[in-house]
DNA sequence: TGCTGGTTAGTAATCATTAACTAAATTTGT
DNA sequence: ACAAATTTAGTTAATGATTACTAACCAGCA
């Protein structure tokens, strides 16, 4: 459904937030990194909100693809849970412009079209979270003396919160090895006893 | 230490940021807001980035406020924790502009200055809540079993999520009330056994 | 020949900020 | 005590940067 040129441009658009946060993607910026001036840009995208969507769009692919297939595997919710955490580590290590993309929420507060797209990925992934710890809660893996939703808090909390230090840190720790130790204490506060 | 018009203009500023984001906080809007033109503004301030520290410097003063005195209560540690939320809820539930600021640190991605004061902000309070979940580890009060980096993690992650949650779903609920149910679940977590 | 994907040149809007001026209040010198 | 000097807090008008975006044109190619 993209074009060749497209997926450059959305690409490039997310090597910039990530060298230069959500401000730096200008359409200056962009068509100078991509070689083009900057009206060549509009021959492939109608405006820059497109763009933007057509971003969100992608991280709704990467993020929701993650969550549907731990919701549809047969492990145990806990494992389901652990598997979400390192495929979640592993795709922002290998694309770290993703996170950036994430927790700028912040930035879309003008425009009502790209509120609704980002509500929606964080939605749907709550939801589906929500899904794997009630199951887990009936069939006794996980605890139940705390409510499926808190739960969903501290563990998307949690995640939000450490992939952001490490944005803070510009990427200077290992995601996915210092990731997986929280991971092991993720597992002990869900599980049950 | 600040005259009356300055204070007037960062309150101004807060309310502006809480009702259009980050974004809306410009020279225009904020006079408008005051009643005056824009070069006025520079009579009470240099220049936009002297605003912004001020109003980080509130946001400072508002929560560190609140840290530090939890710390050298002679509550248990668990009851710190609890407080610490508390009354996090209640200073975001008066003057909800401020949780608009705490989440906004992508937006100061351009200016040194700028990250500077808020990861002080952010690492003075981290550090300050470790030191409250290690005197608990000793007193026993505190699981051990998950390293207090860790708890931090947790702990800061659902707090940040909650009130951002709040945020999104413009204020329509009680944050005080709901928040004390997350409370709840905290204490759970984090007590021994 | 006519579409595709570029170009150059320019526009209107908005941004923070400055220059120059003024009225009123305050401080200072006698 | 009072006139002169100065400071304070505002104004209008303008500037240079930067924003997204457009019009008009052109080269290559199917």
């Amino acid at each position: 459904m993209q074009t060749e040129r497209q997926q450059e441009i959305i690409s490039t658009a997310l090597d910039l937030i990530s060298e230069k946060g959500i401000q730096g993607l200008t359409i200056k910026n962009l068509s100078k990194k991509l070689g083009i001036t900057e009206p060549a840009i509009y021959r492939h995208f109608e405006n820059k909100i497109q763009i933007l969507i057509a971003l969100l769009d992608l991280l709704k692919k990467n993020t929701s693809v993650i969550f549907e297939a731990e919701l549809n595997s047969d492990e145990t919710a806990v494992l389901k849970v652990e598997r979400l955490f390192e495929k979640h580590f592993k795709s922002f290590a290998e694309v770290p412009s993703l996170a950036a993309v994430v927790f700028s929420e912040e930035m879309f507060r003008n425009e009502e079209k790209l509120i609704a797209k980002i509500s929606e990925v964080i939605e749907a992934n709550n939801k589906t979270l929500l899904t794997i710890l009630k199951q887990g809660q009936q069939n006794n893996e996980i605890r139940s003396d705390i409510e499926a939703e808190h739960l969903v808090i501290f563990i998307m909390g949690a995640l939000r919160l450490f992939v952001k230090k490490w944005q803070f840190a510009k990427f200077t720790f290992n995601l996915q090895k210092e990731g997986h130790k929280l991971i092991q204490s993720v597992k002990l506060i869900i599980s049950k006893k």
